[in-house]
RNA sequence: GCCGGGGUAGCUCAGGGGUAGAGCAACGCACUCGUAAUGCGUAGGUCGCGGGUUCAAAUCCCGCCUCCGGCUCCA
């Protein structure tokens, strides 16, 4: 019998029923047949040897695209386990997919792995590899699959599970065979396990069964999987990269900021150059809020009990937040509680409260560098990433519904314009929907995802829905930013919020003289300032667009006698509002250049006799290997005050 | 919080029951130098904190603090 296989091109070819996707990519060519790791079959991945047996459109899955590497890693992850199994008798194996950049998979062990067991482990995968073992898919019926996994109970939970997706399709699970080693698998896996070619086991840790703290602890073997040996040492080459990029790293060889212990975890000092930095950012922040609208506003750090019990975060945010402290306790009386702030929502909402509020001055955009405090757990704390007093730029929009939609497009437009001033170019977007509890009007609901889809579209960003993933009192579109090495951050947040007017009974008085309540949109662009610092660090490596950097310029006197004249081109600089360093240090020239490379530092002024003489400056900017020589003092000013000009 | 690994000079790290080590940084002296490390010298440590074992603890044991990598959550 024969079959009709359809290409991505369009083409047709006529096939037996007995052929597989190597067959066809054989056909087509060579390379293709040995860069195949598997193939669709109208979508549905289908191992590279599978027989296909009816009419059916299919591509070729090759080894250097996404999905290839998916399958290579997948396959990578049961070849662990089968060296984990080999090496430690009495492990059992629970979950084992791919990730991004690699694959993982968990066990229950006797003792967790150390690092050791690893190399061992990575030395029987390599032998495993050599033996060039196939993998063997085949079809198992509920009841014979729970008999076959009878002594692994996390597979048996899996295979009893209705919502597992691990190789669970209606009454049959797939399973694959790669010589002894048997798992319960989706597929699809490389024809064998020589395909493999390039892998490295990353590291051991603690993971929950299903990520939940209820369930057993397991332990969790990292590792990558590539094409290439290539492609291998090009990640674990930006991987060093990331780590020479590490914003701990940098605040220390920067002299940014610290976290000293004294202090307790979390919490972190800013150094003169980090504050430098910090104040630049908020400097730039609070310009553009007033430039656009914002009115500034300054909140407590502290507020009685009752304040948080309104806004619900006594019911909904306690866990986060510190324990009330009792204050005002007389000799006999109860005193009062006060919670540290976790948000500033409430005190905005008290400033619009404060008197009564009319049409005309909606929408009212309240602004604050708000520092908050968020108890984190110890073990999620990471640099400024992730601390426990932060610094939002915070804003709350009161508006009518009806001016809703167009204040969600300009807040969109001013959110882009800020991230791109601070050098981001590459944006992805979430928009969350309402979930299955909420507070408010259901069409209100629906509109206000409407605007925030308009708006996403109106700014063309492109955005990936998230049904459900809604806060309970709004919708909200998150923004997330791409890196220079390619890594997500989420940056800014838009919520729309139906329920905090509702709990403050929020009104204003339309032009009909009636009451009606306003709508609230919470946002922040940079999110938390300590965090956003963090990320442009790691994005610019420390060496900051000028505007940004603590050090703008260094002047390098050649020579004792030039100090003089060094200092007073410094001098001149910060009249003109160059944030400048001068080296009077007694080093060679090679030196204080040096020391002003490895800071990083925009630019760098050299002067000697010729130039105490002429009036004149070598200037050696950032990036570049080499210098100007003799430019006249006059121009060297006006140059660097156009360098260190903020972009508005 | 849980699992694993760490904490020795400002930084990076070696050492491992019997007088505490290196490189860089710092400080001093000499050198006065034109685009990525001048030379010589000096100083610097309750070996994270507390308790225990021991004739003796930086080293072994216990507890705590803190950092790193994960789990979970999010700015």
């Amino acid at each position: 019998m024969s079959i009709t296989i359809t290409l991505p091109d369009g083409s047709n070819r006529q096939y037996d029923a007995s052929t597989t996707g190597y067959q066809i990519a054989s056909d087509i060519g060579p390379r293709l047949a040995s860069a195949a790791v598997a193939v669709t079959v109208d979508g549905e991945p289908y191992d590279l040897h599978r027989p296909i047996d009816r009419n059916a459109s299919v591509s070729v899955i090759t080894e250097n695209t996404e999905a290839g590497r998916h399958v290579i890693r997948h396959s990578a992850a049961h070849i662990m386990a089968q060296a984990v199994l080999d090496l430690f008798p009495g492990a059992t194996f629970a979950i084992g997919p791919a990730i991004d950049d690699g694959f993982y998979y968990d066990f229950s062990v006797e003792r967790p792995f150390a690092p050791d067991d690893l190399n061992a482990i990575e030395d029987r995968m390599a032998e495993i590899v050599a033996a060039d073992q196939p993998f063997e898919r085949s079809e198992l019926s509920i009841a014979e699959a729970l008999e076959t996994f009878a002594d692994h109970p996390f597979k048996v939970e899996i295979i009893k599970g209705v919502d597992a997706d691990e190789g669970v399709a209606g009454d049959t699970v797939s399973t694959y065979r790669n010589d002894g080693f048997l798992d319960l698998c989706r597929g699809p896996h490389l024809p064998s396990t020589g395909r493999l070619k390039a892998f490295q086991l990353m590291r051991a840790a603690g993971a929950y069964w299903r990520g939940n703290e209820d369930n057993p602890q397991l332990q969790r073997i990292y590792g990558t999987a590539w094409e290439s040996k290539k492609a291998l040492d090009d990640y674990l080459n930006m991987l060093e990269e990331a780590s020479k990029r590490d914003h701990r790293r940098l605040g220390v060889d920067l002299d940014l900021y610290s976290f000293p212990s004294e202090l307790g975890a979390g919490l972190a000092v800013w150094h003169p150059k980090g504050g430098t930095l910090r104040r630049a950012v908020e400097d730039y922040s609070r310009r553009t809020h007033a430039a656009h609208g914002y009115e500034h506003v300054m909140s407590p750090h502290l507020a009685k009990a009752d304040l948080w019990e309104t806004s619900g975060h006594v019911n909904f945010y306690r866990d986060a937040m510190y324990p009330a402290m009792e204050l005002d306790r007389g000799s006999h009386g109860k005193g009062q509680d006060y919670f540290v702030k976790p948000m500033n929502c409430p005190f905005h909402i008290l400033i619009y409260k404060a008197r009564s509020r009319s049409y005309r001055e909606l929408p009212l955009r309240l602004f604050e560098l708000g520092t908050v405090y968020r108890y984190e757990r110890s073990g999620v704390l990471h640099g400024l990433m992730r601390v426990r007093g932060f610094t939002q730029d915070d804003s709350h929009i009161f508006t009518t519904e009806e001016d809703l939609a167009d204040e969600l497009q300009r807040l969109l437009d001013f959110v882009l314009m800020v991230l791109r001033d601070f050098g981001f170019d590459e944006f992805e977007a979430d928009l969350s929907t309402r979930p299955e509890k909420y507070v408010g009007d259901p069409d209100m609901w629906e509109r206000a995802e409407a605007y925030l889809a308009s708006a996403l579209e109106t700014a063309d960003l492109s955005y990936q829905l998230a049904p459900g993933e809604g806060a309970f009192y709004g919708p909200k579109i998150d923004i997330h930013i791409k890196d220079a090495l390619g890594r997500r951050w989420q940056l800014s947040t838009i919520q729309v919020d139906f329920g905090q007017p509702e709990n403050f009974e929020l009104e204003y008085a339309t032009n009909e003289n009636t009451r009606k309540r306003p709508v609230m949109v919470h946002r922040a662009l940079l999110g938390s300032v300590e965090r956003f610092i963090g990320i442009l660090v790691e994005h610019h490596a420390g060496a900051f667009p000028a505007w940004l950097s603590p050090v703008q310029a260094t002047v390098v006197p050649v020579a004792d006698r030039h100090n003089e004249y060094a200092t007073a081109i410094g001098d001149r600089l910060v009249e003109a509002g160059v944030r400048v360093e001068v080296d009077t240090a007694d080093e060679t020239v090679g030196e204080k250049l040096r020391n002003a490379i490895t800071q990083k530092t925009p630019a760098i002024l050299v002067v000697g006799d010729n130039d105490v003489e002429n009036k004149t400056a070598g200037v050696r900017m950032r990036g570049e290997d080499k210098e100007a020589r003799g430019v006249p003092i006059e121009k060297v000013i006006a140059d660097l005050v156009e360098l260190v000009a903020p972009p508005r």
